[in-house]
DNA sequence: ACGTTGACCTATA
DNA sequence: GTATAGGCCAACG
């Protein structure tokens, strides 16, 4: 099964299912598709975000310290703060404040391994 | 077509 | 604690 392309759908469907007001990160995402190393690709995934449809909300996605290291690759670079701010996440200085406490880690919340929710290739 | 870059993370020194 | 190295793989120049 082609995982390479998967794993950039997959990335799109673990962060649309992100609840809201819940931030979480590169390696939680690569780590729950199985390769926390492929963290870089999660990245590159969200990149294309915006060429994807529906729209994924990548301003739930921050690094491993909470901060905002993609904002510059918004609309706005503000973009992605306000987005957060809205959902009631507190960001202050590009830092997602009690990080931890927002931190939604799609490998606890989630299914052990991610099943095709649409079973669309089959 | 090859080389560099990239919204990262972990480990070692 | 900061600095450097390694790893993943797609897109861009």
């Amino acid at each position: 099964m082609p995982q390479n392309k998967d794993f950039f759908q997959k990335v799109y469907a673990v962060v649309r299912q992100v609840p809201l007001g819940k931030v979480s990160t590169y390696g939680a995402v690569a780590a729950y598709l199985g390769s926390k190393q492929s963290a870089r690709m999660v990245g590159w995934a969200m990149n294309l975000s915006h060429t994807q449809f529906p729209p994924v909300p990548a301003h739930r996605i921050v690094n491993g310290k909470g901060l905002l290291t993609g904002k510059r690759h918004f609309a706005s670079p503000d973009l992605m703060q306000q987005l957060l701010e809205a959902e009631g996440i507190g960001v202050k200085h590009d830092c997602v404040e009690n990080f931890e406490a927002f931190f939604w880690d799609p490998a606890k919340h989630l299914s052990p391994v991610y099943n095709n929710t649409g079973s669309m290739e089959d």
